[in-house]
DNA sequence: TTGACATGCAAGTAAATACCTGCATATAAT
DNA sequence: ATTATATGCAGGTATTTACTTGCATGTCAA
């Protein structure tokens, strides 16, 4: 998996919106996806693209109609290869800094 | 706090590199994050920026030299908050995807 | 107090991104 | 068959992004 399309493809406030749509109503047409959208059918569909792209959306052509589905393995592997790893350490950290703000010498713990 | 902001910090794989670097050593300079950065001490100043605004990395001043310190409390917020809610229907999602791509007629389970 | 060092600030460039408009194609409905 | 519908494809533009070079400033050390 490329973390990095992933990370991209999660940075647009649109795109982060399409999957919002996907996930309260999954299997959407593409003309579905773009009446919340506010920009033109191209637009969306360059957006969906990436997601696709990320695997974050799988497509499934039904006739002339082109669904879109969820996929959210993506955001787990971010979330177990990269957010995790920060995370575990998050008080320790926090610790470290403010004691570092305070000047070192009033450590009250 | 504002989620784009961190969103667009992590999109670049240099910035996740600065995060990686203060993951392996907390509070470095500037000087001693662009050793590992292949591109000019300018150009790590904007990425840091960037971190600094998303409240990824919380600045120190000592002297003449600028202390950098992770902060992971966003990456948390975007798991909470963003993340978390799309892992939860990950494995009910995936399998209704599967009956789709199969046809909805061999359902095994 | 002079020189070296750590960093800031500003303006410019090249590439990537997020859009758009216009036309083409395939499927469904009459 | 003809028309309407769902979507694709290609090219163009404006903005944003990533990065550079050049110079300024503040702090430490001899």
């Amino acid at each position: 998996m490329d973390i990095d399309k992933v990370f991209k493809a999660l940075a647009d406030p649109g795109r982060r919106r399409l999957l919002d749509q996907l996930h309260g109503e999954n299997g959407q047409t593409l003309g579905a996806l773009c009446e919340h959208m506010d920009m033109t059918r191209q637009a969306v569909t360059q957006h969906l693209q990436l997601l696709e792209d990320a695997n974050l959306v799988a497509v499934v052509w039904q006739g002339r109609e082109k669904l879109h589905y969820l996929n959210a393995v993506p955001l787990h592997e971010i979330y177990e290869r990269w957010i995790g790893k920060f995370e575990r350490s998050r008080l320790g950290a926090l610790r470290n800094l403010k004691k570092k703000l305070e000047g070192n010498d009033n450590d009250k713990t």
